[in-house]
DNA sequence: CTGGTTATTGCAAGTAGTTGCAGGAGCGAG
DNA sequence: CTCGCTCCTGCAACTACTTGCAATAACCAG
């Protein structure tokens, strides 16, 4: 059923929206149920846990087709980010350091262009 | 005293490690306080904050010599990243995007070089 | 010194996510 | 069908972190 809510979900969806929509078909499902079953999907590499810096994380059916996230930290503002960059960064760490980065589905922190100017003024 | 026990500690702290050092002068610090003090200092950016995927985020006062972590999802071994590719990340949204990155301390988690033929046999 | 305004703290309750444990379902052996 | 093993679930307690609120400390004007 968690497979099914997140293969079905159009994009990302929280866990809460994971935990209700099974809900409405079968209310006694754990939250517990919920994260193990989303941890095991995680370590399959079948979805992505993506943490949008602060209350909750969304998860989603990871598929070709890749985008990140640039969050907002003053108007959480969602700026959406290529592929190519990440995947850049990706072969230079494991070419470097052989180390497979997961770079599935990634959120990224900072100021978008429109609040850049306001903040660097202010300090 | 937050403040002060981020920046004399050496490297990276956990807020339990500030709340620890802190109650040995003042035992009634309250979480919630260094929490806020943190935040405080994280919009400030005078410390760093990073998730290393589980358990308790670590908190690190920022200097000149950045450097990030890579973090194996198998047995939890820690390479540092130099912070040459990761600035030129933040370039490339910079220019693309307007996009001002806070790469401060990046976690990327991953398999290590040791970790990976075993995994990606498995899976 | 007095009165008002503001920022910071501790407390307590709340949220997101994790973990240990016991009960039940599924499955193979006999 | 029955016994025993294993996996998975729900429950409840717990951890990490956040938030609302009231009390207090710090600052400034008069």
């Amino acid at each position: 059923m968690v497979v099914s809510a997140v293969r079905h979900a159009e994009g990302h969806v929280s866990a809460s929206d994971i935990a209700s929509s099974i809900k409405e078909t079968y209310p006694y499902i754990d939250t517990s149920t919920i994260y193990r079953t989303l941890g095991a999907l995680k370590d399959m590499r079948l979805v992505s846990e993506t943490d949008m810096g602060g209350g909750e994380a969304i998860y989603e059916w990871i598929e070709p087709s890749r985008h990140h996230h640039l969050v907002c930290r003053n108007c959480d503002a969602v700026v959406l980010l290529d592929n190519r960059h990440i995947s850049q960064l990706g072969e230079q760490i494991i070419s470097e350091h052989g180390f497979l980065a997961d770079l599935d589905h990634f959120a990224i922190v900072g100021l978008c262009e429109d609040c850049r100017p306001a903040a660097e003024e202010a300090g």
